[in-house]
Formats: C-alpha cells, sequence, structure tokens
DNA sequence: CGAAATAACAAACAACCTGTTGTTTATTAC
DNA sequence: GTAATAAACAACAGGTTGTTTGTTATTTCG
C-alpha cells in the first residue's frame, strides 16, 4: 500500500487464505483449523497471516462482512420498498423479483456460503442470515414489529420462523447441488411463504 | 463400577462437568472451549475428564444424544401416528398435544438447549433437531416425500423450510426468556403453519 | 530504469493446550 | 478386614499460538 494504491502480493495472499479457508471449513470444520493448516494450504508463511489478520476468527469476520454488506447492496439498491410492496399485496412482482436477486447472488458465491452454512460452519453466522431475512420481509424494528395489531402470533415468532424457514431452504439448496435455478428457487420459496407449509403439502383442504 | 452399582464420585463428577459445559458454552462458545476450560470450571483434575469422555466433542456428543432420545421418545411414544393425523386434519387436536408435550419437555432443559441453540452453540446438533422436526412433521423418509403428487413444491424445500422454522422459533422462545406458556407457543407454532407466515402477519387477504 | 517502500519470508521464542503415562487414593464386594 | 476394582491424580512429550527477529523479494513511483 503506497498513495492508497493496493499492492499485488496482499491481493494475491488474501485471495490464497479464503480459499484455502473455503477449502478446510469443508474438510474439516472451521471449529478445527488451525492458523497453520490455513497458511500450509495457501502457501504462505505463517507470520504473513499474522500481517493480514488478528486470528482465524477475524479471517472468517472479515469474509462474512463482504457477503453480508452485498446482500444489504442487492436488497436496498434495488428493492427500497420490498415491506410496502408486501404489505399492499405479498404476491406482487418485487418480492419474487428480489427473491430471484438475493439467490443469483448466493449462485456467485455459493462456495463459501455452502460451507459457512454447513454442519461444520459458523452458527452466529447463520444467526446474521436469518436476522437478516427476517428485516428485509418485515423491516427492522422488532418493537414495532411485536405491536402490529392485525399479526395472529408475536412478531418475534413471526420473525423467527420466516427468517429461520429462508435460510434453511437456501443451505437445502446448496446442499444438494443447486439443481433449480434462481427462478425456480424464487417460485418454490413465495409458494411456501404464501400457502403456508401445510398447504403447500396438501395436507390442508 | 462394580456388579452395575454406580459410584456416586462418577454421578458427582459427570454432572459437574455437565453444568461446567452449559455455562461455557454460553460464556465463549463451544469452539472456543478447552478441556482445561471444563475441568476447572468443575473442579477436578484434568485426567479424569479423560477417564470419562474422550475429548469435548464426545461430551457434547453425550449430552445431546439424551436430548435426542427423549425427544423421540415422547413422539413416538406418545403420538405414533402424527403424520396420519396430519394426513387427514392438520387442525385436529394430536399435533397440537405433540407440540405442547415437546414444549414442555424443552422448557425442563432449557439452559442445554438455549447454549446449543444459540450463537455460539453447535451447528451439527441445530442440524439433528431440523431433521428431528421435518421426520416427525412429513415422515422420515426424504425420497417418498420428494415424489408426493399433490406437493406444490419439491417435498426436500418443503421439510428444510419447515424443519428450520420450528427450530427457529423454539430458538426465540429459549432465548428471550421462555415468557409464553408451552400451551401458549404450540398455539403460535400452530398458527403460522397452517395460516403460513404471510396470512399470520396480515399481510394477505 | 533505479531508489524507496513494503510485503513475504525463515527461524526462533515462550506460553499454552492436548492426550497419555504410570502412580496413588477411594470405594465396593466378599 | 481385605482384596479387587475403578476413580483421581501429577508429570510428561508433542503440537499450536501469537509474536518477534533480521533478511530477501517484489512492487510502486519518480
Amino acid at each position: 500500500m503506497r498513495n492508497g494504491n493496493p499492492d499485488l502480493r496482499v491481493i494475491r495472499t488474501k485471495e490464497s487464505i479464503r480459499h484455502a479457508l473455503v477449502e478446510l471449513i469443508e474438510e474439516k470444520g472451521f471449529e478445527a483449523i488451525t492458523v497453520k493448516d490455513l497458511t500450509t494450504r495457501a502457501k504462505i508463511n505463517r507470520g504473513t497471516f499474522y500481517a493480514h489478520y488478528q486470528d482465524k476468527f477475524d479471517l472468517m469476520m472479515k469474509c462474512e462482512e463482504e457477503i453480508m454488506l452485498d446482500m444489504s447492496r442487492i436488497t436496498k439498491q434495488n428493492f427500497p420498498s420490498v415491506i410496502a410492496a408486501l404489505k399492499t399485496d405479498p404476491l406482487t412482482e418485487t418480492p419474487f423479483h428480489l427473491t430471484v436477486s438475493i439467490f443469483e447472488y448466493l449462485n456467485g458465491n455459493s462456495d463459501f456460503m455452502k460451507a459457512v452454512l454447513g454442519p461444520k460452519g459458523d452458527l452466529s453466522f447463520q444467526t446474521r442470515l436469518k436476522k437478516f431475512m427476517w428485516e428485509t420481509l418485515y423491516g427492522n424494528n422488532p418493537n414495532a414489529l411485536a405491536k402490529e395489531e392485525n399479526f395472529l402470533v408475536p412478531g418475534q415468532y413471526l420473525g423467527s420462523f420466516t427468517g429461520s424457514a429462508i435460510t434453511g431452504v437456501i443451505h437445502q439448496w446448496l446442499d444438494s447441488g443447486r439443481k433449480e435455478s434462481p427462478q425456480e428457487m424464487a417460485r418454490i420459496l413465495t409458494t411456501i411463504m404464501v400457502n403456508g407449509p401445510l398447504f403447500a403439502a396438501g395436507l390442508k383442504k
């Protein structure tokens, strides 16, 4: 770094480390990874790792931060009024197109996402992702949410139900090889959300 | 142990270790716990720990196994035909009473459950719990599930949606202090399942 | 191009955690 | 009471961490 210009060596090193991280999470799980594992796999000196990251947790945090920022950008820039659209009509095109965009983004980052959402991944990231989905759908003020009068149940349970459900579907999609297209996944998710899981299973009416 | 009689010291030691485990998961997260942490907190020698468990993963596994066995027992003994009941009428009393029983059991083991489901908990246990919820509702044969003709979406996404959603609601309940009774939680969960998350939020019709 | 800046390197370190060893102590059965 | 059995223990070797050293290689900019 000099005059704000990035050093090519830094970029190469960081890319190498992050690639090693994804591989190792899938192989042995995040908790079992040692810094030595990462640097051996990335073919860099162990001291170099500590020049860029405090520890493996710091590395993980910075990778996750990038994902969350991207997802926020997609949501807020392209679809500023998802909640409004949902309130007038949940079947409108806006929420559907947002869902397609999210799945398209996940498709491009599937390696990392699959690793951190998998059984050897990072639980705190799941929690953040659930909360993101919750807030994207119902807004980011849980107190206001809980006081909505036309809710049949407390808002917090609606939020946790929905956030977890969406995250669960995303994980299932990544884990089973992304056979469905983002458009198809958006249709599936919208169908369950609108009809409810029991009706979508043919168990109702 | 001799002639099947339990040694009082063993019981004391194990209880002490498990109590320390719950405390430490909430404090620093499972992955950051060392065996030394556990034994210091439990006031036992580190070698003693290895006499009972292979490592911290073995300890965790045995604690989780107990929970899963209990939940299976509750489901299978008292409600052998939840799926049949759901197919005839999801609003029947059987699924509701099963839900109450599950929440009552979770209420009695809330310390451990809250710890392992929390952001510093164990992801593989969440996966097992989701699968358990999935199978309890829709049966334990994913292939048969995917081939059901009256499904509006592929069965695997219905399963992951529902399993994750229920687990998410349970976690929210544990995390926000279990203010609602098991009966009230069963009502909330049943309401969202039957009506769907959007209708339950007043966003539909 | 050449000089200055900076990243990456190997090596070494004290501190810590791990899992195993052989030994001592406590409990149980006869 | 005593022998058998199992739990609890202290000490050890091996590995990881995070940091530091002086040195080399690469990149940036004038």
